[in-house]
DNA sequence: AATGTATTTTACCAATTAGATAATTAACTT
DNA sequence: AAGTTAATTATCTAATTGGTAAAATACATT
């Protein structure tokens, strides 16, 4: 097994049912019991998927009297991203074209509210 | 074990040694010997790597006499950027910032070639 | 044809993972 | 105190993973 934040990381989101739960809490905070309802699965298994997440980081919990509510922490989806980034070049057509910064500014242009 | 592709990309990725593969491939395509020489490992192992690579569709081989030169495809790495755009406002500070356009347009007339 | 080089396949092992069920802990409600 | 709800722990099984060693395949060269 990796134990490295990066690998612990994939290895994580490497699951459906554990997107589901982050796709979940993005919208906000939520219990064991809530994160389960759409599964059919059982609930310790629900805990150990979360186990799974709190370990890379990427869930943490409160205590509010027999709950333990669930939240989106999503510092290791930046270490994600930074290491995506290196191959960026490989996959985003636009990434080297030369009007991309022309692009870039229009899209600004026309999507910003400042 | 998950059969959807980003479940088979993530999982890929949740490796240091396939991650320096596709580091070394970044640069070029390999041949599977080229792509052992750095590890301490046996060569049915980077094989079998290589599968787990190959996949996940985020590396192709050819045949040049006894060599399968290996090559970076990059197509799952933008499904899994795709993924990961959803929870960007959670990690990006300035993602959410009003000065955010005229940062981005500051970059790219400084780091820009055009 | 024989040999050497590149790579894969097979057989095997140890460790991990995902799930289930059953039992347990913790906290609230009556 | 008793019962209910939330969540975890313990234990088991089946499947997967990552590695090795040895054999097999594919091609090139002599």
């Amino acid at each position: 097994m990796q134990t490295d934040p990066l690998s612990v990381a994939f290895s994580a989101l490497a699951d459906p049912t554990r997107r589901a739960m982050l796709a979940r809490l993005s919208a906000g905070e939520a219990t064991v019991n809530e994160l389960a309802e759409p599964f059919a699965m059982t609930l310790p298994a629900v805990s150990k998927h979360l186990k799974v997440l709190e370990r890379a980081g990427l869930v943490s919990r409160g205590r509010n009297a027999q709950f333990r509510p669930c939240r989106l922490e999503a510092g290791p989806l930046k270490d994600v991203a930074a290491w995506m980034e290196h191959y960026r070049r490989f996959w985003d057509d636009s990434f080297n074209r030369l009007d991309d910064y022309l692009r870039e500014i229009q899209h600004k242009e026309t999507s910003g509210d400042a």
